[in-house]
DNA sequence: CAAAAATCGTGAGTGATTTCACAAAGTCAG
DNA sequence: CTGACTTTGTGAAATCACTCACGATTTTTG
């Protein structure tokens, strides 16, 4: 718990990352792996991996490697791939209906239950079977998940957020340009595909490789 | 230029947020602005903002903070706005459906001129007004864009990038959850939405606020 | 079994980024 | 015009992240 809150956000970061190529190498039927064999396959430097490991304590042994049995189950515990995280979806545009179709369950931990929209024409039924409410249903029809992601315009992001947190919601994963204020006891993650590209753009011009 | 590349990287990720919120107080009409009141609207802390712009050299007046107008003219020319990055997209599933129906020119120097897809099916028609091209044409109708998204399954990512690379393209934004490998020329942005929700998941239940 | 090879875990160094905090310089009201 | 106020730009400190390099330990080979 103590010893958790110790493990930097870089590293927390790559946890999934690393999961799901644990989780690759033992549906191939691999026994060990290395560092540095794990450090081609995710594009992470070696020693990153194993300091991050080692965050955890000592999950290989010297000479040999990790064992991907063992690798795999740590964290699978570590992170939670046990307790599904129900999501709900806000905005059923082009975006939203990519995620609903998208599978998350493959190896994962997270599961969109519901969705909403504002445009009728939409509402009652239903994609990759995630049912369709209508926004003003919200409060009513959302029940107790904790997260939500948000694909809405963004002139409504801030009047939905505010909803999700008065109904209780901790995390927002956020693909509008909008900023959304929320309580500190919030969090938000912002992905913002525009920026992204241009971000990618800048870097192209004045950051020759 | 050589004073260019001693931005730090941190520093030009945040650029074109920067860009679009300058641009929406410009919209707005507002004549001048502070770090402190940026600061609230995009969620950067304002000496932060006040170091990222002093990369640039003085761009504020002490006592009265930045004037819009220049700093708009400023940043267009530093981020190039005016000088389009046409950009190809492969894969026309959901969410490069998504991609194409978006519009990147909204306060954006990017524009996608191309799509591909491998099933006949979506061949030939257009979506957001971009043309799409059978996967297998791609180097004959692909131009010379510089920057490539990347939204096809990922067991077709290596290969397709292979491609590109071959093709020339020097920037790609990978959405797919495969770790491309690319020459040390090329540069690659990912952005892996399952390792995003998972990860807001993790801190949720690792990293209470 | 002994020597060679592999590989982890980590101390220590380096580098990057953020934040504090304040002098300097300007604005603004009366 | 003066004094109170605002706000920048930046040195210096703090924090965070990454990488090197090597001792320790185990595996592997002959």
């Amino acid at each position: 718990m103590d010893e958790e809150t110790k493990i930097p956000q870089a590293t927390a970061k790559r946890l999934p990352l690393y999961y799901r190529f644990i989780n690759n190498l033992y549906l191939q039927g691999k026994k060990r792996v290395s560092s540095k064999e794990l450090s081609e396959a995710v594009k992470v430097d070696s020693a990153t991996i194993r300091r991050d490991f080692s965050y955890f304590g000592a999950l290989g042994k010297k000479g040999y490697g990790y064992n991907v049995e063992y690798l795999l189950s740590f964290f699978r515990k570590t992170l939670d791939q046990d307790e599904t995280t129900e999501v709900a979806l806000i905005g059923v545009g082009n975006l939203g209906t990519a995620f609903l179709n998208y599978n998350f369950m493959k190896n994962n931990n997270t599961k969109i239950v519901v969705a909403f929209d504002a445009q009728k024409e939409r509402v009652g039924g239903e994609i990759g079977g995630v049912p369709i409410e209508h926004i003003d249903n919200l409060e009513e029809k959302m029940g107790n998940v904790s997260v939500a992601i948000l694909t809405v315009p963004s002139q409504a992001a801030q009047g939905i957020t505010d909803r999700l947190v008065a109904k209780g919601v901790s995390g927002i994963l956020n693909f509008t340009p909008a900023r959304i204020t929320v309580p500190s006891t919030v969090r938000v993650h912002h992905i913002d595909l525009s920026v992204e590209l241009q971000s990618l753009a800048y870097f192209l011009k004045h950051y020759p490789l």
